[in-house]
DNA sequence: TTAAGATACCTTGACAGGCGAGGTATCTCG
DNA sequence: CGAGATACCTCGCCTGTCAAGGTATCTTAA
């Protein structure tokens, strides 16, 4: 069972760099991350995750380096910025106001005979 | 402060059936109890309304009739169909357990090294 | 009387984010 | 040698949102 993606939409952003903020990673790594930490039901589509790292790269969220890398493919790491974490904490307490509101609206709890 | 839209962005149908579960009510009137619930924060705006209606009827979850008013502007009432009232049931559910997830992802709560 | 603002509906076209489909290259294992 | 995992990337479509515009009625204040 999956999860829509409009239900993620505007979620994508926050999460990457959620998990940048842990410390550096790269591409492949991160939506392997999030497979496995939704036990396979949310999957960011790889021209999803990196069309978003070019607009957080673009706005200064994140900066990138070529991992060093004896042997096998090439990585291209991702940091986040200072101007990032502001940003990610931004989103997430921006997150949390919209998510009362969801419930709210979503259960149709709208009292006060407005309806 | 105003939410994104793109974090209501899936729950627009959600929400318009959530409030139709309680009673017809017409597109004005819906508009309106969402942004007095909501304090004003969040805004269904008028032409994502509209098609969101076009939507759902399109899909049978909601039907519409013309109010009989003797005055004032015509109304068009619409009403929660039963395919409609088992679709919010779904809904509501998905949206409970994309919550979850979301919270676990946007927080970066992911254990287990595989970051 | 007339203008403003609320009520109430609707459409068109643009925009942005997600994603399907396709591509490249390397490494490992049987 | 072939399959599958690792690892990156781009192009073009689709869909939901919204700005901007429109129509018509009623109420209230100047």
């Amino acid at each position: 069972m999956s999860i829509a993606s409009d239900l993620i939409r505007g979620h994508t952003e926050t999460i990457i760099l959620a998990l940048l903020a842990r410390g550096d990673s790269y591409g492949y790594r991160i939506n392997k991350a999030i497979r496995t930490a939704t036990g396979g039901v949310y999957e960011l589509k790889e021209a999803t995750l990196y069309t978003a790292f070019r607009r957080l790269e673009e706005t200064d969220y994140i900066r990138s380096y070529w991992g060093s890398e004896e042997s096998g493919a090439r990585r291209r790491y991702y940091a986040i910025t200072e101007a990032g974490r502001v940003a990610y904490a931004r989103l997430l307490e921006e997150w949390q106001r919209a998510n009362v509101l969801i419930n709210r609206l979503v259960a149709g709890d709208i009292e006060g005979g407005d309806l």
